[in-house]
DNA sequence: ATGGGGGCCTGCCGGC
DNA sequence: TGCCGGCAGGCCCCCA
């Protein structure tokens, strides 16, 4: 799925189009997608005023003048498109309907935002603004890596004991919130720590090392507008340019960027996703 | 509590 | 060209 940094680049593409705007008709097209949606949702978005737009995790949040929040997630495969907005000299026309497109905002202003989804693994819910939160899909998620709630201190006691590996425990959502397996396996490269490794075992320097490794990669890949893999795409459809800066992601058999190292990058299954390291350099 | 595996969907790609 | 298996960025749930 989109990653943190996908869900930012969509969220601030999402704001000159949504921000501020009154939904003037929501169109849902089916009664689900990974779970199904509230009841009344079209009637209960419909009229509604945006208030603002922000993203806990890799959940996009746009609280409503209604007092309710909507919560999106897209999955996998969720896109949202923008459409009818004018872009400098360039102004982006509707396109016409595609398969998969769930939900349809019409907006004040004219444009529309495309909620589309293949596979259908997003996700929509209205909560009350005020206790938005503690809903289910939000209550357990860990710090905003971006934040100043990741530090030293809270990773190392979250790592603290933890049999697992630290590609499984850096994927875990409860430790952490946004990260996903392309992120993971670039920070662990950069810190050259290999995924196979117990998250207990770590050294306090290496944890050090991660925390602004973390940050590092997911603000270079949100300045790059995100990674464009299979379905994601930005609110324009645009494709963001993060994947040329992989150094171990989808680069099996590769050799290795960290200058005089010479080893090859490699491939393993670890909890049934693809974990891809320097067997050389990462330790 | 923690860790591992299956399942949800559709689309795409590589191999035969 | 066509079919089939494997794989995909996430997350919930169940089981040991």
């Amino acid at each position: 799925m989109p990653e943190l940094p996908e869900v930012e680049t969509v969220r601030r593409g999402l704001q000159p189009a949504m921000q501020d705007q009154k939904i003037i008709c929501a169109e849902v097209n089916r009664p689900d997608l990974r779970w199904p949606f509230p009841p009344n949702m079209a009637q209960r978005l419909t009229g509604a005023r945006v208030l603002r737009l922000w993203r806990r995790s890799k959940y996009i949040l746009l609280d409503l003048d209604t007092q309710e929040t909507l919560i999106v997630h897209l999955g996998m495969s969720g896109r949202m498109l923008v459409s009818g907005q004018q872009i400098g000299e360039f102004y982006q026309e509707h396109p016409a309907p595609e398969k998969h497109d769930h939900v349809v905002f019409h907006m004040e202003n004219d444009t529309r935002v495309t909620f589309n989804d293949a596979r259908r693994f997003g996700a929509m819910d209205l909560a009350p603004t005020a206790v938005v939160e503690t809903h289910k899909m939000l209550a357990s998620l860990g710090p905003e890596p971006l934040s100043n709630h990741l530090d030293d201190s809270y990773l190392a006691a979250a790592l603290e004991g933890r049999n697992t590996p630290i590609k499984t425990a850096l994927l875990d959502q409860r430790l952490i919130a946004g990260l996903g397996n392309i992120y993971v396996c670039e920070v662990l490269f950069r810190a050259k720590i290999s995924p196979m490794r117990k998250a207990k075992n770590l050294s306090k320097m290496q944890v050090g090392t991660l925390v602004p490794i973390i940050r590092t990669v997911l603000e270079e890949a949100i300045e790059a507008g995100g990674s464009s893999l299979k379905d994601y795409r930005q609110t324009g459809g645009e494709l963001g340019y993060f994947q040329h800066s992989f150094h171990v992601y989808d680069r099996e058999s590769q050799s290795c960027k960290h200058v005089g190292c010479g080893g090859i990058i490699a491939r393993v299954s670890q909890s049934g996703r693809s974990s891809f390291y320097c067997p050389t350099c990462q330790r």
